[in-house]
DNA sequence: ATTTCCATGTAAGGAGTTACATGATTTG
DNA sequence: CAAATCATGTAACTCCTTACATGGAAAT
């Protein structure tokens, strides 16, 4: 009941506000809540199994198109209460972030300069690639749409974007005092 | 020879600069490079067992006091270029950074508004003592010393301390717009 | 008609954590 | 002399990734 893995807890959030397949919350760990957790299949219907026989989620099966059967998981009074317990209790631990461009960073310093540059040219690409991702993301989904602001879609894609201008303007400031 | 888990890179790095046993690589771990890459004796000592085995490393023994052994780890020009051949190669994927608050920020929205209050003033403060701590560590580390400023272990600790700023600074401006 | 996507699942293995076991040395 | 730290290691477990296997439906 109480030691349970932090998947579980996604699920039942996700759940929480639509029924959704095995396959529906994978598309959501590569979308929506894909910048801050991530799971696939190999994890994704194990832990729906564990879900099932805790009485947290049950299923319907709906037949999409001739035969192809979908099983529709939805949260049970029982989940919700986990979940709710999970959201009440305060973060316990916070695990560092493993950040392997740092590490590289603390090796080469100073001694190695080419490289150096070149390491942290290359890692501020990939942070303006992925901005210029995010950017577009928020625009197709949010536009000017004031009204849902405050959603946690919108606050999570926003925090996405805060995080890769903070990392893309360190790293191209650091590249300015190399120089 | 290719195919090498990246605990066994970092621990070649450390190496590169200095001998070290295992327990000199754990505290490693739990400073220098603690913000960005974490391993305990559970890893460790397997780890230092694999690179000796593929003669990446060598040890010596030296006794403490009376009798206790101290295994002292160095690189072996093997290890080097192995070391060398990680660091030439780009940075392959990006794992995302799971964060377990973002998360619950997700699935609170307004729906729910003094827990919301409650959870994003408990983070900030969370940031807060974390951000204490590293800039202690800087001063205490670097002081006013100009010269080190761009040394890897100085990179590092600043960018933790950006990092740091950044997110606590979000989340003040996140909870002033929520009033 | 073929490619892409929808859909469910399993198996094997790697990475990482927690807990334990043992004992020596140093510090207060 | 007790507590903290130094020092080496193992076992069990959980978490997570990768790769595979199978097949239906939709799109181009």
């Amino acid at each position: 009941m109480s030691h349970r893995d932090k998947l579980s807890y996604i699920i039942l959030g996700l759940l929480k506000t639509e029924p959704l397949s095995g396959y529906d919350l994978k598309k959501k760990f590569e979308s929506e809540v894909g910048e801050f957790w991530q799971a696939n299949t190999g994890q994704i219907y194990p832990s729906l199994r564990v879900l099932l026989n805790d009485q947290a989620v049950t299923f319907d099966v709906h037949i999409v198109g001739e035969k192809l059967e979908k099983k529709t998981y939805q949260i049970t009074p029982k989940g919700i209460e986990l979940f709710n317990e999970w959201l009440k209790h305060p973060v316990d631990r916070y695990p560092i972030q493993k950040d392997e461009f740092m590490l590289r960073l603390y090796f080469l310093d100073d001694k190695n300069e080419e490289n150096l540059q070149k390491l942290i040219e290359e890692e501020s690409i990939v942070h303006q690639k992925k901005l210029e991702y995010l950017i577009k993301r928020q625009k197709d989904l949010f536009g000017e749409d004031e009204k849902n602001k405050k959603s946690g879609h919108y606050l999570v894609l926003d925090f996405a974007i805060q995080r890769e201008t903070f990392k893309k303007e360190w790293l191209d400031s650091l590249l300015k005092d190399l120089k």
